[in-house]
DNA sequence: GGGAATATTCCC
DNA sequence: GGGAATATTCCC
């Protein structure tokens, strides 16, 4: 167990960096709270990615755009080939989309892969703690609950309706819990009554068939 | 969309193989019958790493035991540092060893790093298909809430974090909920036959003691 | 775009 | 060893 820990290489071979939680001292999977957490690794390399942009070269190939408030992928040949390996553990542009998607960017220009998220822009690091990975849970929600912008300032009303008919079915859950609990308990029992029924009436059986004999 | 797959380069440029689909024609995730799939990536990797160290130089890093029955990492450092990264995308000895774990491997000494699987022996490929990922059970209470108290949150993210917590548990619970309902279901049916055979038994025993009366 | 599976990481 | 989060892949 503790042998593991000593046999394992660091060798920090090259396209990754694996020690993040180095940098923020905190646990990727902490606690989730919403706001000011230590932002996701995919966050900051995308960001150290533009930040790193800065000659005139790579430019050409990412960029923020004029006003560091969305950036543009120039040349998705070579940002895959060639930036995308030295930040993360593939090649593939479509792997980078799922990644933006899953964090809730947007692509707003059907001519080029510009992408934007509110709390994503130029000069702005101390923001990306704020970006939260979509859940794909979901099912709690009905539907028309949601509000229908997820960047919308947080209605306090909705939320707090929300809330309450969580623990409202998380009361109702726990209680049905309880219930089939109880339900497994009474089964349970009975299976050892029918057993001991079973077992006494062969023992009866087998006497009194002996005495008939 | 489609524009994504265009732009995709599979250049193929080093330290793994993307293509595993292509090989077995199938999904990874198609359907799970247990039986029959093709195997998952891991296992074939691990497998083929066995199978291609047949040279004396690459015995010493990892092999086959004696028998073909299990397999031993003579050489842990080497094997992460030269072996893992042109199989996997990490070159972390731990992680191999987590994926072990997730197909139920087992470390079959304390000396070594020996591990056995039942399906997984030499010559065997076609046995592993057989071998099936660990399913993750979840405890109904998130872990995170064992700890009394966690970082400071603001009062306006308080509220927040609540909310993640109850959709949290809430899910666990209705996974538990269906996990109840299926013991349920097995201990009706264990009853029915339970209560068959004590029927059958009295049907045997009345006409038993009728005849011998 | 996103659902869902597998892979990798990090922690206990 | 395994739980759980994030990352990557694959498919619709």
């Amino acid at each position: 167990m503790a042998d593991n820990n000593v046999l394992e290489l660091n060798l920090g071979l090259g396209n990754n960096n694996n020690n993040n939680s180095n940098f923020f001292g905190g646990h990727a999977h902490a606690v989730q709270s919403p706001r000011q957490r230590c932002p996701a690794p995919f966050l900051i390399k995308t960001y150290d990615l533009l930040e790193e942009g800065e000659s005139e070269e790579s430019k050409q190939i990412v960029s923020w755009n004029a006003e560091g408030t969305s950036f543009v992928v120039w040349s998705p040949a070579e940002f895959s080939e060639l930036t995308l390996p030295r930040y993360f553990k593939h090649n593939n542009f479509s792997s980078f989309i799922r990644q933006l998607n899953t964090y809730g960017f947007k692509k707003i220009s059907s001519k080029r892969w510009e992408f934007k998220h509110e709390k994503f822009q130029r000069g702005c690091r101390s923001m990306l703690g704020e970006i939260t990975r979509k859940k794909c849970e979901a099912s709690v929600f009905p539907a028309y609950l949601k509000s229908s912008s997820e960047e919308n300032a947080t209605t306090s009303s909705t939320e707090e309706n929300n809330q309450q008919l969580l623990m409202e079915e998380n009361k109702n859950l726990k209680k049905e819990r309880l219930e089939l609990q109880m339900q497994i308990d009474e089964c349970k029992a009975l299976e050892m009554k029918l057993l001991a029924c079973l077992s006494q009436f062969m023992d009866t059986h087998q006497s009194k068939v002996r005495r008939l004999c």
